[in-house]
RNA sequence: GCCGGCGUAGCUCAGUCGGUAGAGCAGCGCACUCGUAAUGCGCAGGUCUUCGGUUCAAGUCCGAUCGCCGGCUCCA
């Protein structure tokens, strides 16, 4: 007899029973996908035979979507298998949102192939296969891999050394897999296949290309719907649709990568850097322009040459090699090394609105998100080594600012650490990655560790934004840099009359304006707050005769700094609001016969509608309150 | 760059079996003189991405090209 103890101190003494029939027993047992012995996830089918506490994980959790989202990548695979015999089986995870599956199929499959293997899918889920989990001594499980044809199965077993790995079996269908999974198929009742994409095998591109199938499976079919519907909404924030839509960018198949602002987008793009410029004057930083094109010689000395070559751009001026600058860094080091500094000057900020131009291969542009041209909001921070974590504190509290106080955004931080084309000696990058450790140990925000993914010259604490549907975009960034100060010989005069090399500290906020507007319109769905609007107020006479009054307004408006746009048209009120609405402007001013004799606006708010009437002087007041983080 | 898909009017999309291109919105004109999310009528707008091939005939079939979309790899 094992002894067994629930969470909410149920206790049941049996022999040799299966998980599922002690929450059974306890009659919690509804709704569960697999369980947690002694705190280690278990199948229900599996036989306890010793003391343990049990613990349900039910199927809306998160471990339990992550069960089934497993189990649904097995059964998705079991129908391929059945649809296109030959396919061979790599691996099939479950992933933020759904799982996915990679084959390698004997005919190319594309998205309208999906629908015939969700049917495959539900016949299976239908007849409640039950899934069993087998042991099977290593050896033998990669025999019969090998035996089988199953190269990928096999290559992974053979990187594993346990002596026996578990395996998976429903109906026809096996795989290797650590588990747990549902008791049988019927679980597996609310899925839905999504798209079919290439992937390399093992996530390395000199490797064979895979065909990767990606899904989703939830409890109930609310949760499924409710999943779609969201998917719904983030193609409506999308910011390439609502950038043609709102008139803000566009990119052009002349300049693929190479985004075009519209007026509507300078407008936001001009208000951002107005706010960005006031921030930085007041925190102590000054500003620089460098060079778009700079002596090649200067990006060989920077260790561009040997780094960064794949991704940059070449010209020739008078027959000698140029470079179109991918960083500003190399610029700003020749700023730095035109005068002569001294530790009075330190710590030194020097900022600049850098335009970069980086080779990106042509699958990877997107939007705005990822351009082969943009503008960095960068700086470079000269300090003596005493004053890198304060420098750095400073950073992350101005970012901290920037994304939640000002924009309210969601946001996760990474140290990434050095990087395989690593310049300069390990003991540099132990010191540079250690310090920039304790910097964030001291500001106590919560990071996880990027391993591999620091820049060529050193480490970095990287800012993370999220987009409308959950994918995560790295903004700002800040790099610590022991190699330039050294390349370029920048020094300081110290106190003792001696020459002293600085460090460097590079970063950026808002990592790139196109990134950054690519974010802002996804996030507010294209209706910017007050301050950042293209057009911040319309004004609608109801007829063409109150042109003159509108004009008026119009004027009165303008000399308060207001954006406002009138709307002459010779159309209906309805349609004037209508498309006012749809531009998303923040206010609406509707002017009539009753405004215009009594000399009021009425005032129509995009979220809230009609406000009634005003005078002009109420209005500007109550425009005078919206948020402003220049103010 | 790689895998798969898609390119028809400014935008969103029809276009059957290969027979010589159509709608709505936007634009322009006219009428309506209008009160908080689409007034009506008319006009104009296309080398069907581009180049080649098959065919009596190609938007439609085939190949390439450029671009875009979803991923992978790579990155702000």
């Amino acid at each position: 007899m094992s002894k067994f103890t629930g969470t909410a101190g149920q206790v049941l003494e049996a022999e040799k029973p299966s998980v599922f029939s002690i929450l059974k027993e306890w009659g919690i047992h509804k709704g569960v996908v697999a369980a947690l012995v002694n705190g280690k996830p278990t199948d229900l089918r599996t036989v306890l035979f010793f003391d343990a506490v049990v613990e349900p994980i039910m199927a809306e959790s998160e471990e339990g979507l992550h069960v089934l989202r497993h189990s649904a990548s097995h059964l998705m695979a079991q129908a391929v298998l059945h649809l296109y015999p030959g396919t061979k089986v790599a691996i099939g995870p479950s992933i933020k949102d759904g799982f996915y599956y990679d084959f390698e199929l004997p005919v190319p499959i594309s998205e309208e192939d999906l629908a015939g293997i969700e049917e495959e899918m539900n016949k299976l889920a239908k007849a409640a296969l039950p899934v069993e989990r087998l042991e099977i001594p290593r050896d033998e499980l990669l025999v019969n891999y090998e035996a089988a044809g199953e190269v990928y199965k096999a290559e992974l077993v053979a990187d594993i050394t346990d002596e026996k790995i578990s395996v998976y079996r429903q109906g026809d269908f096996e795989d290797m897999c650590r588990g747990p999974h549902v008791p049988d198929t019927s679980f597996l009742k609310h899925t839905k296949l999504l798209s079919v994409a290439g992937a390399y095998w093992r996530g390395d591109e000199k490797n064979i290309m895979l065909t990767r199938i990606y899904g989703t499976a939830f409890a109930d079919k609310a949760g499924l719907d409710a999943y779609l519907k969201r998917m719904e909404e983030a193609r409506r924030r999308d910011h390439r649709k609502l950038g043609r839509e709102l008139d803000l960018f566009s990119i052009q198949a002349e300049g693929p990568g190479f985004p075009c602002f519209h007026p509507k987008g300078m407008v936001v793009l001009n208000n951002l850097v107005d706010f960005w410029r006031r921030e930085h004057i007041r925190r102590g930083y000054c500003e620089i322009r460098t060079p778009l094109i700079l002596d090649k010689e200067l990006w060989v000395r920077s260790g561009h040459w040997d780094h960064y070559k794949e991704n940059m751009y070449f010209t020739e001026i008078d027959e000698k090699p140029y470079a179109v600058k991918p960083m500003n860094c190399p610029g700003g080091l020749l700023v730095y090394k035109s005068s002569l500094k001294s530790y009075r000057d330190l710590p030194l900020r020097m900022a600049e609105l850098g335009i970069v131009h980086r080779h990106e291969r042509s699958g990877v542009l997107h939007g705005l998100m990822r351009v082969r041209c943009f503008t960095q909001d960068d700086a470079h921070l000269y300090v003596t080594p005493a004053q890198i974590k304060q420098e750095i504190l400073g950073i992350m509290d101005l970012t901290r600012y920037v994304y939640r106080d000002v924009f309210g955004f969601n946001y996760h931080v990474e140290l990434s650490t050095r990087p395989e084309n690593a310049m300069g000696s390990p003991e540099m990058w132990e010191k540079a990655e250690s310090a920039l450790e304790e910097a964030l140990k001291e500001s106590g925000v919560a990071y996880r560790i990027n391993p591999g993914d620091g820049a060529f010259y050193g480490p970095k604490i990287d800012f993370h934004l999220e987009d409308c549907i959950g994918r995560t975009w790295q903004c700002g960034t800040i790099q610590l840099d022991f190699q330039m100060p050294e390349r370029f010989d920048i020094t300081y005069v110290g106190p003792d009359g001696a020459q002293h090399r600085p460090v460097m500290l590079h970063r950026t906020v808002l990592g790139s304006l196109e990134r950054f507007l690519g974010i802002l319109i996804e996030h507010f769905a294209g209706a910017f707050p007050y301050w950042i609007a293209p057009v911040q107020v319309k004004v609608i006479p109801v007829k063409p005769e109150l042109e003159e009054y509108a004009r008026k307004v119009e004027t009165q408006l303008k000399s308060w700094d207001v954006r406002v746009e009138m709307d002459l048209r010779d159309e209906k009120l309805g349609k004037k609001i209508r498309d006012a609405q749809m531009q998303k402007v923040p206010y609406m001013l509707v002017l009539g016969e009753r405004e215009m004799s009594e000399g009021t606006l009425s005032v129509r708010d995009r979220t809230s509608g009609d406000l009634g009437t005003m005078t002009p002087e109420a209005l500007r007041e109550k425009l005078g309150k919206e948020f402003d983080p220049r103010h």
